[in-house]
RNA sequence: GGCCCGUUCGUCUACCGGUUAGGACACCAGAUUUUCAUUCUGGUAAUAGGGGUUCGAUUCCCCUACGGGCUACCA
């Protein structure tokens, strides 16, 4: 019987959740899902000078809004806990110092002063195979010198020994075979001085621990995972390592490089999933979320970036994506991120959607739009109506505030310039005729709007802008007698006598 | 600089040795329309360059160019 799935994504929570970490967690639970596995999360929280407050929530909040909830968290718990890095502090040291026993790493002793020394004396200086016999450290110092050292409690940290050359491989899912020679990779830092590990023996440690079978991760790491192979070599085995997926990175649409949420800010477009602001700096950085995006529309249109099912579907469900994803079709090259295609797809899931799905969001932007909804009925009316004109959620409060208020401004310009005695005449017609009708539907009103106009001798075209206007306030909306069969026979018509009295 | 990864329309991509190189976004034109959108129809537009291998290369190999990543007691 093969061993469950388990695929895991570690965020480390400095910031907002981009673009590029959302598509990781994404195609990890695709995996995990499509293979009946499960979706662990960890976070990698070690890093205390980086380590931003909230930011943990933050992550959470993000998953759960995309709809990608994980089996086990910090707060969904699991029985390969604690699921917080710092809480596992005490598991690092022992596997560090069997590296050290086992002769794969040893105790340094340099101070920062010293390798920045290093550094500016020599260009490109890397502590390796050439430089450690330079080094004060446990290879370099008796064995004796070591002990009392370390008995002084002697600020120290503990390096891996990198081979000088060995041929180090493994089948990465997106990649197939990659062969990196260690002599590629310095002597990292695996353990710091503080104690706590580095990403490097952490992952290694906590992926063996929480018997992660899967890891995906985003192809900055790509060079470093020689030391990560040679990590499990030395501690759990190969055999028992995860399979690696390293995934292409997400790239700025204009120039060259990954996309940081500067670019987001240069270029006018979100990078995280939700708004996020620093809490150090108080500065917000918008989310695709609070722009007006459907979370189905945000999945489906970072899925698309780096996979497709080799057909000419473009819209996936969650559901469908599971259903089809697989990771041979996971591309290899950077993708540039483009808004205008984000925002297509967004348009696409807001017209398949219902009234009734989307009344919660529509509710909610029309609320920040100072609009507040008490009828639902009438709200999906509206709703159908005018979702095909919204590419975002957030232009529902334009494209539909006059069903609910009357207009705050009317663009009289564009009638002013026409407006004569006979349109007057004709819209004191169009009144009294619309008080008398029985049937207020959108078909009875434009064939009654029809016939005034030809009685009083005026193309039903010269009127019905000027009807527009007084029903919207400006050049744009649904179809005029949809919106007065909406409004009702009472608004329309004070609406008209409203805007009439300002045209004398 | 060193090492690694990548390269099909402007962008996201399909075709895993034989196609008029397909689709989508964007763009342009036309149609529909009572506004603005939507929608529909059509159009412009790509295999980075050079060598191989092969009857035949977008597809396989090599070189060059270009792009990206890494090169911290950050992840």
């Amino acid at each position: 019987m093969s061993k469950k799935i388990r695929v895991r994504f570690a965020p480390s929570p400095t910031g907002g959740l981009h673009l590029g970490g959302v598509r990781t967690v994404l195609y990890n639970y695709l995996f995990a899902r499509s293979h009946g596995g499960d979706f662990v999360l960890r976070i990698e929280d070690t890093d205390q000078g980086r380590f931003v407050p909230g930011a943990e929530q933050y992550i959470l909040d993000c998953l759960q809004w995309c709809g990608l909830v994980p089996d086990e968290s910090p707060v969904h718990g699991g029985k390969y806990g604690p699921y917080r890095q710092s809480e596992r502090k005490q598991n690092y040291r022992q596997y560090a110092e069997q590296l050290v026993k086992d002769g794969y790493a040893y105790y340094a002793f340099d101070t920062t002063a010293d390798l920045e020394a290093k550094r500016t004396a020599i260009p490109n200086f890397q502590y390796n195979h050439a430089t450690r016999p330079g080094m004060k450290n446990s290879l370099t110092y008796g064995a004796d010198e070591v002990k009392s050292l370390l008995e002084a409690q002697t600020p120290h940290v503990i390096r891996i020994k990198m081979p000088e050359d060995e041929s180090i491989s493994f089948t990465d899912m997106v990649r197939g075979e990659v062969v990196f020679s260690s002599s590629q990779s310095d002597d990292k830092v695996l353990l710091k001085a503080d104690g706590m590990p580095t990403y490097h023996l952490a992952v290694v440690v906590d992926d063996y621990l929480m018997k992660i079978t899967h890891a995906f991760r985003g192809e900055e790491w790509l060079p470093s995972a020689s030391v990560h192979v040679l990590l499990w070599k030395y501690l759990f085995g190969l055999e028992n390592m995860p399979q690696w997926a390293h995934l292409p990175l997400i790239l700025k649409p204009d120039g060259n490089g990954k996309l940081s949420k500067r670019d987001g800010d240069r270029l006018g477009f979100p990078v995280f999933a939700m708004n996020w602001t620093d809490p150090k700096t108080n500065e917000l950085t918008k989310g695709f979320r609070e722009l007006g995006f459907l979370p189905e529309a945000f999945v489906n249109l970072l899925a698309m970036l780096g996979w497709n099912d080799g057909t000419e579907q473009e819209i996936f469900s969650l559901n469908e994506l599971v259903e089809k994803f697989s990771m041979e079709r996971v591309h290899k090259g950077g993708a540039k991120f483009d808004y205008e295609k984000a925002k297509w797809y967004n348009h696409e899931w807001i017209k398949g959607s219902s009234a009734e799905d989307l009344r919660l969001e529509i509710k909610e932007v029309m609320k920040t739009g100072g609009i507040t909804i008490t009828d639902d009925v009438y709200l999906d009316k509206v709703i159908t109506l005018v979702k095909d004109r919204c590419t975002l959620l957030s232009d529902f409060p334009l494209q539909s505030s006059f069903f609910f208020e009357s207009p705050k401004q009317y663009d009289l310009d564009v009638v002013k310039p026409k407006w004569n005695d006979q349109k007057k005449l004709f819209f004191a017609e169009t009144i009294r005729q619309f008080e008398l009708m029985q049937q207020w539907n959108a078909q009875d009103l434009e064939k009654e709007f029809k016939e005034i106009a030809a009685a009083n001798q005026i193309k039903p075209g010269d009127v019905l802008l000027p009807l527009r206007i007084m029903l919207v306030g400006g050049k744009f909306g649904p179809g005029v007698f949809d919106i007065a069969t909406l409004i009702g026979k009472k608004e329309t018509i004070s609406r008209i006598k409203h805007v009439e009295q300002l045209l004398q």
